[in-house]
DNA sequence: TCAGAAAATGACCGGTAGTCATAAAAATGG
DNA sequence: CCATTTTTATGACTACCGGTCATTTTCTGA
């Protein structure tokens, strides 16, 4: 079994260096752009040895997708593991997802990129997928937690179900941030020019008027 | 100058005649499956054609993004013109947009489309992404028209700028919409998969959430 | 040491967005 | 009405890229 295992270390270690190298060309140039005959260079394999790892393209974002959700997921927990109400760990939550989005930008559009594919039905079943969604559903279980928390501390609303504003609450983060997230980027939507309140005044406005919605 | 005109709408017709063909081809196969060629066989012109019209693909994807816009926007108008307090506008704004999407989804996936490249810097400076921005700043004006018409007839709360809140308020509608449209479509999230509630009672609730949190 | 298995490789293929030389059509004007 | 210029249309062609596969290289175990 020991010589089993060390293969397949191996091989989960040459696959992270793919995704390395991926994640590097692809943040660099978009994905689009960017093209396997670089990301094999750039990882010093051949081309060939990217299929032989991974089915696709799009199969390499969608790791580098699991990658920064895993990431993310970590500081959920952390939130989770804080001394806080309920109401409280939903705000913060709120705020550790802007601050992620902020300064991984290239995880925030591989999410996109995987929900994107998702929902318009071009992902075909594959272990990959089926990572994508594992990590988004235990996102929302920390939100579901944290809301849960909440009620019983007296701090949320019980007319609710919890999983039902678990999905309400994700969505409309989404939403915020990516708004958010278009008025970060250089070339944004004309429609947020002449706002000229600070990305914090939004996501404070936004968690103010969804704890003032949630409050019991 | 009536000559001049003429053949001013002759192009436009011809215009919106490719757009058609287009529309049709990518609502069947997505963006990506569509050709140009296909396109330009479905429009009875030759490939080159297309491109005294339209610069890209990208491009006519765009045209069919500002069709629908406009579409929507004029159903968001007729929700202002109605005599509701602004609560209620704002209310029956997030049920229009549910409903647009709902039927119309290849528009929803053309709007996507248009954020997406436009948030990864894919565009370049043309009047069609010109006009995809009017239109969404239209859009978001008739959100903010309702918050003001709110505020002043006591509905909605005044604490907050009109067109922060209007922010706020598309941001996280657009979020939640998305969510349930991917639970409406066929091979959606596992997220979704427990969640036992209809999209009705998804919308009611977030709508009641704001509504609360909004509220005077 | 060597045969057979496993992994790696890059030349090659199919397909598509976009171009451009050429042709057709329309406008001009005498 | 025809000749000439300008405008518009066309589809064969090009460049490029994701993905394949016959061949080569490396590994393994007796």
């Amino acid at each position: 079994m020991e010589k089993l295992s060390r293969k397949e270390r191996d091989r989960i270690s040459r696959e992270e260096y793919i995704v390395d190298a991926a994640e590097e060309v692809i943040s660099e140039k978009g994905f689009d752009a960017a093209t396997m005959d670089e990301i094999a260079e750039k990882a010093e394999v051949g081309k060939g040895t990217l299929y032989l790892h991974f089915n696709s393209k799009s199969a390499i974002y969608l790791a580098i997708s699991v990658r920064g959700g895993k990431i993310l997921n970590q500081k959920m927990s952390q939130v989770l593991s804080r001394d806080l109400s309920g109401l409280e760990m939903i705000e913060e939550m709120g705020y550790t997802y802007l601050q992620f989005i902020q300064q991984n930008p290239h995880y925030y559009r591989a999410f996109n990129f995987f929900e994107n594919a998702l929902s318009e039905n071009k992902l075909t079943e594959s272990s990959l997928v089926d990572e994508c969604e594992q990590v988004g559903m235990e996102a929302m279980t920390y939100a579901v937690r944290a809301l849960q928390i909440g009620m019983q501390d007296g701090t949320i609303k019980d007319t609710f179900d919890p999983k039902e504003l678990g999905v309400i609450f994700w969505g409309a983060s989404r939403g915020v941030v990516q708004v958010a997230y278009m008025k970060e980027s250089r070339r944004h939507m004309k429609v947020l020019d002449d706002v000229t309140f600070s990305l914090e005044t939004l996501i404070k406005g936004f968690i103010e008027i969804i704890g003032s919605g949630i409050k019991k």
